[in-house]
DNA sequence: AGTGCGACCCGAACGC
DNA sequence: TGCGTTCGGGTCGCAC
């Protein structure tokens, strides 16, 4: 479930090996990946373009050719691989763009889940979708008083509303957790029941936890890897996502429970 | 406008 | 053991 740290991760990975080719090819085995346009119009746009830089957005993964920007959106658990041109389709590999180094550039995903959209260059930061996200987590602007002139209306659990991606954009339901448990606030409480000094706390450890995520190279959960051989290590720093068992802070036990839809983790003790 | 929920998917986990 | 059923997760789009 590739959050920020993981796309970061996908994104250093790949520029390594996909900068300055070109697409010569692109086959698509299941069209409700391509968002937009068509798929038609889609392959006949991409082929023959130049990847020129790769960079993230959220949590999408931003292509910059010559003339569009490719989005990739990774959902549950979209890869990539790097296949020869005449490697056999494996079941789970759904669209392939042949490179002029004659490598096939294969995006794998086994929920069928992610998105790709190719927007024109000019104006693609006002269309959807990313006129719709918010602040990076490491935007200077993202300040105590952005957050809560954001929340403090709002009836939904802080959760829920950290999830929200035309706020604070790239933050998951993993880090949710981690994020929420290391601010000491419930992830039940309302967005108006958290004061300006508690914003702080929040965007203080999304720092926090999504850069030491990223120097680690991302989390890897279930069957997450940004590309061949490459695994996150953060799984390892985890506090409260994912555990059974006792808090790490106070010693009772994790309460496991669902917040919004979402599995969530956290300690009704030291979470008020 | 704000909020809630089904749909999209399929492997894993679970129940019988 | 083997079958059928349920669940989860990010986001969109529709309903209220």
């Amino acid at each position: 479930m590739p959050e920020k740290p993981e796309v970061v991760t996908v994104c250093n990975t790949l520029k390594k090996q996909v900068l300055g080719k070109k697409i010569t090819d692109c086959l698509v085995y299941w069209d409700n990946i391509i968002a937009y346009p068509d798929v038609s119009q889609f392959k006949k746009n991409i082929i023959g373009e130049e990847i020129l830089d790769i960079t993230t957005r959220g949590k999408f993964l931003v292509f910059e050719l010559n003339h569009y920007l490719l989005l990739i959106h990774l959902r549950m658990e979209g890869k990539f691989f790097f296949r020869k041109v005449d490697d056999e389709k494996n079941k789970h590999e759904h669209v392939f763009f042949t490179l002029d180094n004659n490598i096939s550039f294969r995006f794998h995903d086994v929920r069928k889940f992610g998105k790709m959209y190719l927007l024109d260059k000019e104006d693609a930061y006002s269309k959807k979708p990313l006129c719709d996200l918010g602040l990076e987590y490491n935007d200077s602007t993202l300040t105590s008083d952005y957050l809560y002139q954001k929340i403090h209306h709002k009836n939904l659990p802080i959760k829920t509303i950290l999830l929200d991606q035309s706020i604070i954009t790239g933050i998951g339901n993993i880090y949710d957790d981690e994020i929420l448990f290391l601010s000491h606030i419930s992830p039940l409480r309302k967005g108006s029941m958290v004061s300006k000094g508690e914003c702080e706390s929040i965007i203080l450890n999304t720092r926090n936890v999504l850069d030491r995520a990223i120097e680690m190279g991302g989390t890897t959960i279930k069957s997450f890897t940004s590309s061949e051989g490459v695994h996150g290590l953060f799984q390892n720093e985890l506090s409260i996502h994912g555990k059974k068992g006792n808090c790490p802070s106070c010693g009772r036990s994790i309460i496991r429970t669902t917040v919004g839809g979402r599995g969530t983790y956290y300690c009704k003790y030291c979470q008020k």
